[in-house]
RNA sequence: CGGGGAGUGGCGCAGCCUGGUAGCGCAUCUGUUUUGGGAACAGAGGGUCGCAGGUUCGAAUCCUGUCUCCCCGACCA
């Protein structure tokens, strides 16, 4: 992408009302652009980054065996009058009125609506286990959104929904999205701990959260550092096998949030405890039959007997984790996208926009990195050097790369890493290979 | 919802106390000189001063109401 051609409205200066790193760098990089309170719209760049996201959640979604579908975002309040919840959500949930006077609700999650699906369309104990996700937008009413996507009203969640025959099965689906959990977390470039959670309003007796490490993050978290041992994509995971000693190994090791933690009677050693903070971006839960009891949602069971399906949620905060991807990995330049999401691979910079050869060269290169598949941010605008350098490292491309006359003469162009700052003159062959591996 | 703060060109702000018809920096446009880490000079365009009432000869400025945004607290992916 030529950025002459590209929407990518940055900001030289901070916008009053973001506090946070995330927010700041968002609305500079031209990422996003607020439309009212915790509700953003998502421009060129910030979209990328969703995506990439998504597509990576989802990847680890299907290979843990969830299936995808896709649920409306305006749901009928009789289905959560039916669970009960109607009340018991208060005014967190945004309720609306249809022309016909009929209560409708913008969904703040799709425990009633997904169980409904179920059980209007599976009778045999047979048709279990299932796993059924999706990624969608969610509206909840903030008393108070802050912090720009990490805390909006309007939010990208994706949401799984487990069904089993008993708690046994459960148990298994459970650890299933526990496993796919760590390693979404992982790709993602994050460090991320399980935690034994409160339940909260979902309900349930079983419960993690995942949190990822930020300096930067709202809540103060203490863990053993023994976590820094264990990759959860060291081994390939197989999805069908038990998956409890993996989930057994990673609950042994200590970790609390700061409302579950305990100085006093801490079972880790302070030499051995780290303090850090740490963002929620994963929560899930298993809650049995809390909402298959009350919607009917059973099965006929071996015996012919009628059972309520078992069942658990799994939630990921899609476009939160743009934030807290920013939270963990930024400098006071800007972004430092790692790999995996970032928006394209590397910028190209041409130095000297003016001159013939530079830009010969420039075009050159820019289409053979296209050729060979990589993405490219390719700043072709009459600009100096040094807008285009700051600009650069703004928006947090993995990758930069130099081209100006000065270096030509010598055959050389340069390239840089923008998370070590390391830079090095190679040839443009060089350069490609390096970004081909 | 309780407490605090702010709404003035696209962005960041000054002006308000002490009313006299809006200014600075950045950005934008034109031209010239420049060009390896957010250039210089010259010129230009762009503002219902959040909105609605009121006071006054006259309101960005004073009064009343209202909307919005931000920060701290309780809640959450």
């Amino acid at each position: 992408m030529r950025l002459s051609r590209y929407f990518l409205p940055t900001l030289k200066e901070n916008p009053a009302e973001a506090q946070i790193a995330s927010h700041r760098l968002m609305l500079r990089a031209g990422m996003i652009r607020q439309g009212a309170a915790g509700i953003y719209s998502w421009l060129p760049l910030g979209l990328k980054v969703l995506k990439h996201i998504e597509r990576i959640v989802r990847e680890e979604q299907d290979r843990a065996g969830a299936q995808e579908l896709l649920m409306p975002t305006i749901q009928s309040a009789d289905l959560w009058v039916e669970s009960g919840r109607y009340d018991d959500y208060g005014k967190e949930m945004l309720r609306i009125e249809d022309r016909h006077g009929r209560n409708m609700l913008y969904g703040p999650t799709n425990e009633e609506m997904i169980t409904d699906i179920f059980r209007r369309e599976v009778r045999s104990y047979r048709d279990l286990p299932k796993n059924l996700y999706h990624i969608q937008w969610k509206f909840r009413d903030e008393i108070r959104p802050r912090f720009g996507v990490m805390r909006g009203r309007e939010f990208l969640m994706k949401d799984a929904y487990s069904f089993d025959l008993t708690a046994e099965d459960g148990r298994k689906s459970y650890n299933a999205m526990f496993v796919a959990y760590l390693r979404t977390f992982a790709r993602l470039g994050l460090k991320a701990i399980p935690m034994r959670a409160d339940t909260g309003p979902i309900g349930g007796d079983l419960s993690h959260e995942f949190i990822i490490l930020a300096d930067t993050g709202e809540s103060e978290v203490f863990f053993h550092k023994d976590f820094d041992k264990i990759d959860p994509l060291a081994d390939d995971v197989d999805f069908t096998g038990d998956l409890q000693p993996i989930v057994d190994r990673w609950t042994s090791i200590y970790a609390a949030t700061e409302e579950m933690h305990d100085a006093e009677n801490c079972p880790v050693e302070s030499a051995d405890l780290i303090t850090g903070r740490g963002i929620e971006v994963g929560h899930i839960f298993f809650f049995g039959d809390k909402y298959s009891k009350p919607m009917g949602a059973s099965v006929q069971g071996p015996e012919g007997e009628s059972v309520n399906v078992q069942m658990g949620s799994y939630g990921i905060g899609v476009s939160r984790l743009v934030g807290g991807i920013i939270e963990a990995s930024h400098d006071e330049n800007g972004i430092i996208w790692p790999e995996a999401v970032a928006p394209f691979k590397v910028g190209l910079i041409n130095l000297r926009a003016g001159d013939d050869a530079c830009t010969k060269a420039c075009d050159d290169l820019y289409a053979e990195l296209e050729k060979a598949g990589i993405e490219v941010l390719y700043d072709d605008r009459d600009e100096r050097a040094g807008a285009k350098f700051a600009n650069m490292d703004l928006i947090g491309l993995p990758w930069q790369i130099a081209i100006g006359p000065r270096g030509l003469e010598k055959g050389v162009i340069e390239l840089k890493n923008r998370a070590t700052g390391e830079r090095v003159e190679v040839s443009a062959a060089d350069a490609i290979q390096k970004l081909s591996a």
